[in-house]
DNA sequence: TTATTTTACCAAAACGTTTTGGAAGGGGCA
DNA sequence: TGCCCCTTCCAAAACGTTTTGGTAAAATAA
């Protein structure tokens, strides 16, 4: 592999004028830098990262931990957010590093320990945030730019990242139930601790009031993201005394596992009873019946997180520290919205 | 952000003491070594990446590039397969390194280049292999170990991955439809170019012909892994001159999207036509009805991949180069099997 | 002409580790 | 005692860049 001396030995001229010529700078003539750049590519040289990281004291990556709670999880918003970070790092010559773990596991606390302070990235992004989350304090400790995709409750003025903008999306979805005659509507929930849920069941419960519609907590149901999670909460619900004829649920996947159930105990979802979900991504425009669901632009987001932390990295301006994105109401079959 | 100078200071020791007390080398007394891992753990202090990377030339990071076509795209098989990564190179106190990018495109070419060139990862998985794959010429040359998921076709005594053990599972699959009275069987596969289209298309007319059934070339369609290349595959198919009875599908989404198209042509999918999958990942137990498919554990192969992959970089005592899964036929209700 | 600025280059230091090749001191043995 | 071998430590070199603080030559100004 050859290094910058290499180039430098072919050319005759020093390293310091091969590193600025490829750098860009303007004190080396422009017929220096066209031989240089030539003898580079020909050369097939390609700076060495770690070097240069020691010596310009920053990564050129940015981190993400996906919070997965069971090993085994197969999340398609994952898949999807996953390649809008990528995407977006590497169109500006960044790399991605990814690990997983538990949420306020043990192994999180070390992965972040280990990429923050022995320096691995020069940012980090986050979702699924807590109510109180650790991790929003531990970098903010260590000064380490992050941007977050649900702003956690003790974030304020310092905010960095995207927030969708829930409220309008549940009005509009619970009133399309409420047209089709509903009034004993559901919510399939997560771990309380999450933002997420925080915000979903709070637009949710609003807009109930908002519609003249009692909320009532033997309809609040608690799964855990998955379908496996919806599935039991459905079943719980349906079979409790008054169940639900309509049955919001915090994301897609969740919802997915609702309608299993539901079509179990023998209901025709979409005709017995209405089923929605969050996120737009799960394939959802193929589930039978296809899904009713609040879509957001999960690839979008992640390339607008990366976006806004990368110009937090670079010391750049930055216009606006907080996007808000609206969700989308899609209306499929499974509410019985339309065929 | 202390450095080992700092450490050494404190203690009145060399830097090298405290190197080789915190790498565990022998010659540092034992006294000394649980003075400075105190020093260390006080003080905060976690070694530089990039100065031990530089020094030792090697990163501790592998590298998995995402082979999305499309920017949008939300396939859980790569989440699972990601959070197995992950998993693995993390317990073994390694980075992931991920990015996107589509099949056989420049920036495909680029990212290989910069991650191999420029020393940012010690090796690399590769999965969606092609019969004839530039990345494993341009790895092999380089002399980067890599572990594959798929054995492309010029891949002999060097092979180092996992291989699916797919003709047992295709001849159960289809010997499972046979027994429902299926002859009229098609099969919606993927780019010709790819390893698995390959070994699943050619699996599936062995296991016809083993089963004394004629392969009809007019019943094998073409889809793109995705469930609307499935949805768009299986339309065709339905409104052809011979509609097949069954249909196996070369993944999970392509038949979610399948499902979705005979549904919308009025076939009860589970009793008018029977189709099956691959991958077992797709929430493929939560689809309306649920899919029959060939069930393999992406989160252990993931997780296998990188152990190997692991030992060859380590240059450790390798027992397996390849290491062969057995899918596992799942039935269910899609194929018309159980209810 | 001489003085000043601009252009184009470079030597050396620095980044924070790991590794190499010793060296000091103590104990065992003849 | 003298010799050798452990044990435990360390100074200095090296890894491949970027950055600092220049200098020499050429161009421009006076």
């Amino acid at each position: 592999m050859p290094t910058i001396r290499d180039v430098a030995r072919k050319l005759n001229i020093s390293i310091t004028t091969v590193s600025r010529a490829l750098d860009g700078y303007a004190d080396v003539s422009e017929e220096t830098r066209q031989r240089v750049i030539e003898a580079a590519r020909e050369m097939g040289y390609v700076p060495n990262r770690a070097a240069r990281q020691l010596r310009r004291r920053r990564t050129d990556s940015i981190g993400y931990i996906v919070p997965a709670a069971k090993p085994q999880f197969a999340d398609p918003f994952f898949a999807e957010f996953i390649a809008g970070l990528g995407d977006e790092a590497a169109s500006a010559n960044y790399d991605l590093l990814v690990s997983t773990a538990p949420p306020n596991s043990a192994e999180e606390q070390a992965l972040y320990r280990r990429w923050v302070q022995g320096e691995k990235v020069d940012g980090v992004i986050l979702n699924r945030t807590r109510l109180s989350d650790w991790r929003v304090d531990f970098l903010r400790e260590n000064k380490i730019p992050f941007a977050c995709l649900e702003r956690s409750l003790d974030q304020a003025a310092d905010f960095l990242g995207v927030e969708t903008e829930i409220e309008g999306g549940y009005l509009e979805l619970l009133g399309h139930l409420a047209a089709q005659g509903h009034s004993h509507i559901a919510f399939i929930g997560a771990d309380a601790g999450l933002k997420l849920q925080y915000d979903r069941l709070q637009a949710f419960q609003k807009s109930l009031t908002a519609l003249h519609i009692q909320p009532r907590p033997d309809l609040i149901a608690t799964g855990d993201l998955t379908p496996e999670g919806g599935y039991q909460a459905m079943l719980r619900l349906l079979t409790s005394e008054h169940p639900p004829s309509a049955v919001v649920c915090v994301n897609d996947l969740t919802a997915i596992g609702a309608m299993h159930a539901a079509h179990n105990q023998g209901y025709v979802v979409g005709r017995d009873i209405a089923i929605a979900g969050f996120d737009g991504v799960a394939d959802s425009a193929h589930t039978q019946p296809p899904l009713t669901t609040l879509d957001q632009p999960v690839y979008t987001i992640a390339r607008t997180l990366t976006r806004l932390l990368l110009k937090v990295v670079a010391r750049e301006e930055i216009g606006e520290r907080v996007v808000t994105i609206q969700p989308n109401l899609l209306i499929r079959a499974s509410s019985g919205g339309k065929k």
